[in-house]
DNA sequence: ATCTCCCGCCATATG
DNA sequence: CATATGGCGGGAGAT
């Protein structure tokens, strides 16, 4: 007997025929719903499905009820019969399971398809759910509004909806995970996994620096709603300033997911940055225990699609609540439309296509989509927090604030929209501009999840914007900042959507480490602490693909690394598949300047700000941009300081998973701007380009606070490239530990979290192994010298991964992960 | 005891 | 004004 697997239920032939029976109404008399579920009904097959998701219970529950009656329907027909007749009080229990949100989630599913045909459009009527549920009203109001965040469905009037399914939800991902780059949630997860740490062992923690303020800067926006160009929300509520607390909550949970590397998230962590958001310090219980009920419901509807499954994390202080995204790899953008389509294996290609001209069209002209996009409070609304934006820029200029507010307020609604543009425009713009400038920069290697299939022919990446992680973006926009205590401005080349996000030179801005958003102590952690995360069952499947990948794509810098300047394009286009679209360059800022949403949701055009790529960008539009006064809608885009690449030197450091940052210096400087390559890409210059003098990375990284003004970092350790250890590849488990024990550095356990795809280079490899427990090694920097000692950098010449002075040793940590 | 999270009061939004 | 929505948090079942 086979459990009636989504699949079947998915399938709009059984549902429309199940409908009707759906309703209990029709139930006859006796079958009274009881735990003992009948395999025939509805009810009973969602029972079973859940029962198959959490075998104790099932198994708890056959022993008890139905240990004796093996034959199922009929015996359990008797039971209950007798139950009832028994004791005629229903005491059926119902019991609190059966009334969760998530088997109500799934019930509600059940009654829709995964992937609506396009031509007739279902819609709900939350009145005739409410009945035929038998719910409560506000249950499904839950379900609706998570639904809603990942536009699934829509809102059309008052108590209906429309359903779109799945449909949306690879460009919704894509668009929160921009998103939730772009607030730089990996950030934040590590501050408060540092400051948790930290906590714990060292009470008096004297963390000076700047990273004190763990993100007392990145307060965030208040909620912005991620729109879909092609799903408004319509008149209904939702629109206006009643929050959609719910929806922005699930919204920034999926976001977390989608940007953190070992794509586990504990709630513990959710809570605590969704507070952060709104409300900085705050550390209200309360708040946070209404946070974490808050985010039960959503991971149970979030589980209900399968987006996520419940895990425990356990720590040394013990396990922790956390889930685990299981959802559909979700790419960077660019390639987005075109790989998502097809890894979502959407059972009606077609109809996609169509509808998404007609998104995308409906956002660059907003006039069509009525007057959905000017509201009085919305404006309102944003005046207030330009207004707001000012003040705190203006009130602290010179703080080590990473992040603006008026990132936040400069959010694009619609990120969407860019990703759909064409991914040939996209590069063709991005090209131009590389030319003008020849910045030998970015090349925005997608974090290794972004990349499914490292290939050895990829190019070289020479510099990653910094700042951004995962990075998935391909283009880069020079920034200026202007340096709070030398007056010395810096460009630095960021992705458009991170560029907007820095108006203040930050070196916490740029420390960002590593992609890996598990990855604790940034800085000088001591790192005592070695947690270890451990996944039992089988979901570890990301482990040894990591591995694999970050092996495949460390090994094979040298091989063909070409010489630099060569537009370094994005890891993910290196990938065969990417490489079959023609890849022009095309410009997301052009979109993002043109267009620019704002918080309250509503799509507002600019006109002051020309689309024009930012090779065009002038001088004066720099100065524009350096001033503070730069706001939400100014563009991000900025002049640049014309540089032969030739001055630029890239650095390797593999140990950092540094993204790259170009620092320029402003026109009357000299020197040359060092430029820190990410260990991911195979740095060409490993062995062609000049190496950047030592000085110069000192200077680097001394500015970014990695080392403390005294030390120096030999340079030569640094460019090497280190080759991975076979080993860490084939035994997951141990690799870790390994490489700790030997004093060797392993970033290639570090790519471990990466999340990533299943993708296998070279290695053979990783296959998935999907019920054993596996152990994951997650890494800390660490300074051995101690804590005050900048983490150094850790280098291995000659792949010997030595550590060499001042080299950074990165401590592994261990988490265990279980499900249930 | 802790983890989950259901229930439903009640403030707001909408029509 | 009647309803529809949807914050919010008490407190109880599940572990």
């Amino acid at each position: 007997l086979k459990t009636p697997l989504k699949e079947a239920a998915a399938s709009q032939l059984v549902l429309t025929e199940r409908q009707p029976d759906c309703q209990p109404l029709t139930t006859p008399p006796k079958p009274k719903e009881t735990p003992p579920a009948d395999p025939w009904t509805p009810t009973s097959n969602l029972k079973m499905l859940i029962s198959a998701a959490s075998p104790e219970i099932r198994s708890r529950e056959q022993r008890r009820q139905l240990s004796d009656c093996s034959s199922e329907v009929l015996q359990s027909k008797h039971c209950l019969q007798e139950h009832l007749l028994g004791d005629e009080y229903e005491k059926s229990q119902p019991s609190r399971k059966e009334k969760s949100l998530g088997l109500l989630c799934h019930k509600f599913l059940a009654r829709y398809p995964d992937y609506p045909s396009p031509s007739q459009k279902s819609y709900i009527c939350l009145d005739e759910v409410t009945e035929e549920l038998h719910v409560e009203r506000r249950r499904i109001y839950d379900i609706v509004n998570v639904l809603e965040s990942l536009h699934m469905v829509s809102r059309l009037a008052r108590n209906r909806y429309v359903w779109h399914g799945r449909h949306n939800l690879p460009q919704t991902l894509q668009a929160l995970k921009k998103v939730g780059e772009e607030n730089k949630y990996i950030q934040q997860i590590q501050t408060i996994k540092k400051r948790e740490y930290e906590h714990e062992f060292d009470p008096d923690s004297e963390r000076n620096e700047e990273m004190s303020s763990p993100f007392g800067s990145s307060e965030q926006s208040e909620m912005s709603f991620v729109e879909l160009p092609g799903v408004e929300f319509r008149a209904a509520s939702v629109n206006g300033r009643k929050y959609k607390s719910l929806r922005v909550m699930s919204q920034k949970f999926v976001m977390l997911f989608l940007v953190s590397t070992p794509q586990i998230v504990s709630l513990e962590v959710a809570a605590k940055i969704l507070i952060g958001e709104d409300q900085l310090e705050d550390l209200d219980k309360s708040k946070f225990k209404t946070k974490i009920r808050r985010l039960y419901d959503i991971a149970n509807v979030l589980s209900s699609l399968k987006l996520i499954k419940k895990v425990h994390v356990t720590e040394e202080r013990g396990r922790k609540p956390a889930f685990k995204w299981t959802g559909p790899e979700v790419f960077p953008n660019t390639q987005d439309t075109k790989l998502e389509a097809t890894s979502t294996a959407c059972p009606l290609p077609v109809s996609e296509s169509i509808p998404f001209k007609e998104q995308f069209s409906k956002a660059l002209f907003p006039s069509k989509g009525k007057q959905n996009f000017t509201r009085h409070s919305s404006l309102i609304k944003l005046v207030k927090s330009i207004e707001n934006d000012r003040r705190k820029i203006q009130s602290a200029p010179t703080s080590p604030v990473k992040i603006s507010a008026s990132t936040y307020q400069s959010l694009p609604v619609f990120p969407n929209t860019i990703a759909q543009f064409p991914a040939i425009t996209k590069h063709q713009l991005e090209g131009q501009s590389k030319t003008a400038e020849e910045v030998q920069m970015k090349c925005a290697l997608s974090s290794p999840e972004a990349v499914p299939k490292p290939e050895p022919s990829q190019q070289p990446a020479l510099s990653q914007p910094f700042g951004v992680c995962p990075a998935s973006h391909s283009s880069v926009s020079p920034v200026f900042l202007p340096h709070p205590q030398s007056g010395v401005s810096y460009a630095i080349y960021l992705h458009p959507s991170q560029a907007h996000t820095v108006t203040t030179y930050s070196p916490g801005f740029m420390l960002q480490p590593l992609p890996c958003a598990n990855v604790t102590g940034i800085k000088s952690n001591n790192s005592k602490l070695l947690n270890k995360i451990t996944t039992e069952e089988g979901d570890t499947q990301r482990g040894p693909d990591e591995l694999t990948k970050s092996l495949a794509a460390e090994e094979r810098p040298e091989m063909k690394s070409e010489t630099s300047s060569q537009r370094c394009l994005k890891r993910s286009q290196a990938l065969p598949e990417n490489n079959l679209i023609k890849r022009h360059k095309s410009d997301e800022e052009s979109l993002d300047t043109s267009l620019t949403f704002f918080p309250s949701g509503y799509l507002i055009p600019l006109t002051h700000c020309t689309h024009g790529n930012k090779a065009e960008c002038s001088t004066k539009e720099k100065a524009r941009v350096c001033s503070v006064q730069h706001t939400a809608y100014s563009s991000p885009i900025t002049g640049v300081i014309p540089m032969p690449a030739s001055e630029l030197k890239t650095v390797n450091i593999p140990a950092f998973h540094i993204t790259p940052l170009n620092i320029m210096l402003s026109p009357n400087s000299i020197a040359a701007a060092p430029v820190l390559s990410n260990s991911c890409l195979n740095s060409s210059s490993t062995s062609s380009g000049p190496n950047p003098s030592s000085s110069a990375l000192n200077f680097m990284l001394q500015h970014i606070g990695l080392i403390p003004a005294g030390v120096q970092v030999p340079a030569n350790p640094v460019l090497q490239h280190v080759s991975v250890s076979s080993q860490s590849e084939n035994n997951s488990h141990s690799s870790g530990s390994t490489n700790v024990q030997e004093g060797k550095v392993s970033y290639n356990v570090l790519e471990l979290h990466h999340g990533g795809l299943s993708g296998k280079c070279g290695a053979p490899s990783a296959p998935e192994e999907p019920q054993e427990p596996q152990a994951v090694t997650e890494n800390f920097f660490r300074t051995p010298g101690g804590p005050n000692t900048g983490p150094s950098l850790s280098a291995s010449s000659d792949g010997t991964h030595r550590t060499s002075q001042g080299a950074l040793y990165i401590p592994q940590r261990k988490l265990e992960v279980s499900e249930d």
